[in-house]
Formats: structure tokens, sequence, C-alpha cells
DNA sequence: GGACGTTTGATAGTATTACTATTATATTTG
DNA sequence: CAAATATAATAGTAATACTATCAAACGTCC
């Protein structure tokens, strides 16, 4: 995949301003990327990525109506693009199986920067996801922000993958809170693989997200009754 | 299980003076669940407490250090209560199947206030958890608070349903990966029924709690009882 | 080259939050 | 009753999450 650039156009709702038309608002979102990933959601502000970029803290707010809007933003891109790089790896496979395998690895694998948003580092990305994407739901407005389709492209990529179940097995009656649990589950061990170590057998030192990927494969395979490998 | 109460002996690291020792310190505990609960955890703060209970900013944080510990303390509570109730269930049971079916019922289903803690209503608590369970340990602190025990209920707990997995299937690789992912889609499953619904087969309008049960259910079981590499 | 609209930068200001400090008044205990 | 302790009341601070205003810079259309 190279030199290949995914221009995502994206609901108004998530932006005042869109932020891929102007050298501005690429920087707000690159530079935002790397400091929200430096320094965690909570210890961000507009201020902060303001002097960082030598702009303005008014000119970011025209651009994004508040922090939680820009991070919402962010994670969108992110899903947009697990949702791309499923595609991708599934278009000349014709077998359910082989495509519910391929889809689970990019879920669980570690993001490389390839540059398919030129403008954001998408390693830096994925740390985001890893810590902050349960913020972008966990609030008093998530009804708000669903109704004016925010969390599209999650949903999105969610059915996706509960259609692949279903197309393997077509009685298993929990396709989609299956696929939920695995996105979620994908991010959340290797969290505990970091911090709370105990709480899983991923390890953080010893290829966790190769581990991530065993225990995902293994949870899918026999839930679904399929025989495994 | 009536007009039983349970002593939480928790580590002082938790707060600055017991909350359990006084009736000041009770009435923030059991108002504060009610105010988290009600408003949410982002728009909570100790001057809103105080109002309610009549008391002042300042005699609040005499108890709590700052409102994310006390966040982390009630949820701590709660997951003590489970735990005590997964030990009460399982006490007089032998086969470890049965007693994971137990765990998994304690976990999945609505809970009910039933004065184990006289200052809190436990379904309120249950509410905070489904809630904001995951902001006590997405945060830059985690490390810290892991450090000085904060998380040793949850750890507790989840270690504890391992047990019975592996007590079942020895040779199962992920017991402790499939018991926080358990644990985490307990709350996590009623959650998006009642906020994203297409993310769940899960309906908030019909018995999500039963429903929330069956997938669990279904997870453990074909998780374990298939023997694969 | 001048007029026009748009984008940005610079500065200022506000309400709220998350605390800390101080002191006076209750209340408990010895 | 005295001493110790807990609480209430008040004030204050630094940081945050914005909003408002205005002037400078820039592109473009004639």
């Amino acid at each position: 995949m190279e030199a290949l650039q995914l221009r995502l156009d994206l609901n108004k709702n998530f932006f005042i301003r869109d932020p891929q038309n102007t050298e501005l608002g690429k920087r707000i979102v690159g530079e935002g990327t790397l400091l929200i990933s430096a320094i965690g959601f909570e210890n961000f502000t507009f201020k902060k990525l303001s002097i960082k970029i030598g702009s303005a803290e008014a000119s970011i707010y025209r651009y994004f109506e508040n922090k939680h809007k820009f991070l919402i933003y962010l994670i969108a891109r992110y899903w947009a693009w697990m949702e791309f790089k499923i595609d991708y790896n599934t278009n000349n496979i014709d077998g359910a199986e082989e495509k519910l395998d391929a889809a689970l690895n990019v879920i669980s694998h570690k993001a490389e920067a390839d540059f398919t948003f030129p403008e954001i580092d998408e390693s830096l990305l994925q740390k985001i996801v890893i810590a902050e994407t349960d913020k972008i739901y966990l609030t008093k407005q998530v009804d708000e922000d669903n109704k004016i389709g925010l969390f599209k492209g999650y949903k999105s990529l969610c059915h996706k993958i509960a259609a692949m179940v279903t197309e393997i097995n077509p009685d298993y009656k929990y396709p989609r809170a299956l696929a939920s649990t695995l996105l979620e589950a994908s991010h959340q061990q290797i969290f505990f693989a970091q911090h709370l170590n105990s709480l899983t057998e991923v390890n953080d030192l010893r290829d966790p997200f190769g581990q991530n990927y065993g225990f995902l494969k293994s949870l899918v395979c026999n839930a679904i009754n399929t025989v495994h490998e």
C-alpha cells in the first residue's frame, strides 16, 4: 500500500471548517495527534496546541467546536482507516473465514504509519485510540453525538465484522455484540498489557499485538463454532 | 441476603479520612452516588455535592483528595460488592461450571439495592459503573494509581473468574484476558444497548441484562469448552 | 493596482472548575 | 470543664474552556 492517499469525506458535524482543506487545518490535526498521544487527552488543551503550532487558540476554535469533537474527529479517522484497510485486504478473498481472519489481523495488529493520511502519524493515532476511544462515547452527550452521525464509522466497521460472522454461521445469535466486544477488546487488552498486566496474559514485552490477535482469534472461532487452524 | 452489612476495609490510599466512620462521610458517599448517577461524572463537582448535602466544599476535600479518587473509591466498592456476592453465591457449589455460571449471573444481572452498603443505593452504583468505570484507569496516572493498590479489587475479581475458567479447562490459554473481557463487556453491552444499540443485539427494551447474560455465557462456554492451540 | 472577501494572529475577557488557606464555631472526649 | 477535633463559612488562586473584537495578511477578480 504505497503512496495511496485516502480522502475522508466526513459529515460536517465533526468540524466547523474541514481541516483537510487548509495548511493550518492539517497542522492542527497532525500536531494535535502528536500532542494528545504525548500528554493524554485530559491534559490536552487548544491553548497548548496553538502554542505548539505557533498559532492562536481562537484559530483552532474556527476549525473545531471543542476538544471533545476534535477527539471524536481523530478517532473517526482511525476507524475509517481500519475499515479501508479491511476492504483493501479482503478485496480478493473469497472465503468468509479468511475474510474474517484478515479483518482480525487488521484490528489487532500494531498500526504502522503508512501515509494514508499524509498529515497524521497513524501509529500515534493508534496510541490515542488505545488510551482514549472509550471517552468519545462515555459522556452525557452520547445520544446527541450519535444522532448527528459522529459514530457512524465505528458502527459501520462493527457491522462489517458482524456480517462476516453471520456469513460463516448464520445461526450465531450475537454477531454485533461479538463484533463490538472484539473491537473493544482489541484496544483494551493492549492497554491492560501496558498498565494493568495482571488482567491479561497479553504481555507488553512479548509481541503484545500478536498475542492479542491470538486471543481474539480463539474467542471468535470458538464463539461461532468453526474449526480453528 | 437480608440485613447483611459489609464493612469494607479499603486501603488508606483511597481517601484522606474513611467516610464509613462518620455521618458526614456517609452522606458524601450516599449523595455523591446519587449525584454522579444523575448528572454524570464530568458534570459532577464537589461544590455541587456540598450544596446538595448542605455542607462545605472544603469539608468534602477532607475526605477525598479529588473527584477522581472519589470515583475510584465508589467503583472499588461496587467491585468488592460483586466479589462478595460471587463468594456468597458459590459458597455451597461444588462444580466449577456451576460456580462460573453463578459468577456470570452476578456480574451480568441488574443490581438491586440490598443494603449491603446501608448508605449507598447499589442500583445507582451500577449505573455509575456502566457509564464511568473505564474512566478510572484511562488516565495518565494509571500507573501511579495502580501502584498504590487502587485497582486491587477489580484485579481480584478478574483473577477469581479466571481461576474458575482454569478449573474447568486447565489448557485454556487466556483465562485472565477472557475474564477481563467478560467484566468489561458486562457493562459495555448494557451501555451500547442504551445508547448505541446497533452495536449489539442486546436490546434495552427486552430484558437487556438477561440477554447480556446469554451473550456472555455463550462466549465463555464456547471459549473454554474447545481445546485447541 | 485597487477593492473585496476571507483567513489568521493578537489580545482581552468571562464563567467555571479544582483546588488551598484561614478562621470561627460546634461537637466529642478525657 | 478543658482540650482536641470536626465542620461551616468565606475568600482566594491558577487553570480551563471558551467568546469577542479588531487589525493585518492574503488571494483574486476586474
